[in-house]
DNA sequence: ATTGATATTGATAACTATTATCAATATACA
DNA sequence: TGTATATTGATAATAGTTATCAATATCAAT
């Protein structure tokens, strides 16, 4: 079975690109994480290995990953983009707290149905979609 | 009844803070567009009728509506806001064509109905929710 | 293995959207 | 009408991201 290492070689051979040990390295610490990763976090990880790369080759790399769909980027009301894995992991929707920040990753097979069918009714083909509840966590109201 | 104006301005009074010409250009500049406006649109033809208001003042205003509950910040994926009426306007989500970039607005009870279930769930008090089907319309896809 | 065409890299300049600074001015209340 | 202070416009500063470019690395054909 293929995995994301695989699925972005063959990305790169068929547009004529490279496979860099900076692109290896870069997508290997992105998989490390769990879930959302922003750009500065992943660039800690990769300069501590490794400071010779650059933070541009870091933005160019995960555009591509975008691109062959390995990742799926965010873009959070912070105007910052932050970035996960797409591929072996199961669609899911996000709960976020906005007094602590707190994520929780969740799914519900009925939304994802008539989420569908508001796509056919209006004549649109569903490719993605992305939903966010915002709200004060049980912890954050106990405050 | 309440207009955005009058709240606005009992906001104002509220906080300390003041009623100004270029507050109240702003908001109904603002207030003459339909559904989402960008920053560059709004400043566009806010500059048309006085090219005195700087685009601080814009963003300044702009904030404070934010923050009084007259108006809701979108970040769509390319980095930048936009904005859109709040009040007196129903909740609604966005069908957005990845190709052509079109936007159309549903509103789905049921769907609202389990996002609140799902909150119930984790503890959280569901305040807001955000969500964006991606797509492509009819229109395209005959291309 | 060597070569050659060209994709990639890191450093950094440039760019875009937004926010902070500050002196001059306008507002609201006594 | 005067006065304390909020607001303004101009612009500098900042943050995130993208473009530029010369040096280097990759890969397919020898």
């Amino acid at each position: 079975m293929l995995d994301e290492i695989d699925i972005f070689k063959d990305y790169l051979r068929q547009q004529n690109l490279r496979w860099t040990p900076q692109r290896k390295m870069i997508l290997e610490s992105f998989l490390s994480f769990d879930g959302h990763v922003d750009i500065d976090t992943l660039h800690k990880k990769i300069h501590q290995q490794d400071p010779s790369i650059g933070i541009a080759t870091l933005y160019r790399t995960l555009k591509l990953l975008v691109d062959c769909d390995v990742l799926e980027a965010h873009s959070f009301n912070d105007g910052k983009k932050s970035y996960e894995r797409k591929f072996q992991v199961r669609h899911h929707d996000h709960l976020i707290c906005t007094s602590c920040g707190k994520t929780i990753e969740f799914e519900h097979a009925l939304i994802e149905k008539y989420q569908f069918e508001v796509c056919e009714e209006y004549g649109f083909t569903l490719k993605n979609h992305k939903m966010e509840l915002l709200g004060i966590c049980g912890d954050c109201s106990k405050k």
